[in-house]
DNA sequence: GACTATTGTCTACATTGTAGACTCAAGGTT
DNA sequence: AACCTTGAGTCTACAATGTAGACAATAGTC
């Protein structure tokens, strides 16, 4: 991994997606977030993927579900947005927000 | 190339740069919107390789320079985004937007 | 015990991002 | 004329990111 590479796309609408869970982020909510925000299907393997390379490169990290309900399945990791993680996503999002600037006629409705 | 493929983090900003530069979109422009807005490098080998991949897609197209001024250099390329380009750029930018709503304190100046 | 549903893992491959060397032409310099 | 510099663009190789689908494990239901 190169020094302060910057996020793909799919990895800030990940970064987005557990922040708005906030607290109360898995996996397959945040799939459903994402899914729903873009009209688009998820596969569990894209998430999960992308969760894992978010962690290393220590932008999310997670914990297990300290409150594990019975029922069937693995036991649910609970992800967090670090602050580097959170800095990184300033900073990828800061470069969409600069070259929007009066666009939005061009734009419609998306913002 | 697979159907209605979403867009990279580097297309939605070369296809937001264009549009930026509005009837006057030379690579060298894109190159250096880009860079400004993103406070970051951009060597022009990503930047010809995301143009051309863009435009195998249909949502870029270029024509000559039309008023090539006499100076160095082969003849530049004029770029201009697709009305499939520009919906495409739209459905990326509706994702992020969505997730970003209510999260402005989080994120802070970016928005 | 078999079946189903839910979560996560793993593997393979496709697409997108990046760097740097190379080419080619116009104009200036000597 | 020969050379250098500059500004465009091309090409090749590789790295990072995105995607699909098969597989595993576990808990409840019948």
């Amino acid at each position: 991994m190169r020094e302060g590479s910057s996020l793909g796309e799919f990895e800030q609408l990940v970064l987005l997606a557990v922040l708005q869970l906030d607290g109360d982020a898995y996996a397959p909510g945040i799939r459903i977030a994402i899914e729903d925000a873009g009209s688009r299907r998820v596969t569990r393997g894209a998430l999960y993927s992308t969760l894992d390379r978010l962690e290393t490169k220590r932008y999310l990290q997670w914990r297990p579900d300290p409150n594990p309900p019975s029922r069937a399945g693995a036991p649910r990791r609970k992800f967090e947005v670090t602050p580097t993680g959170l800095a990184a996503l300033r900073r990828s999002l800061a470069a969409v927000t600069a070259l929007t600037q009066g666009l939005e006629r061009k734009l419609g409705a998306a913002r």
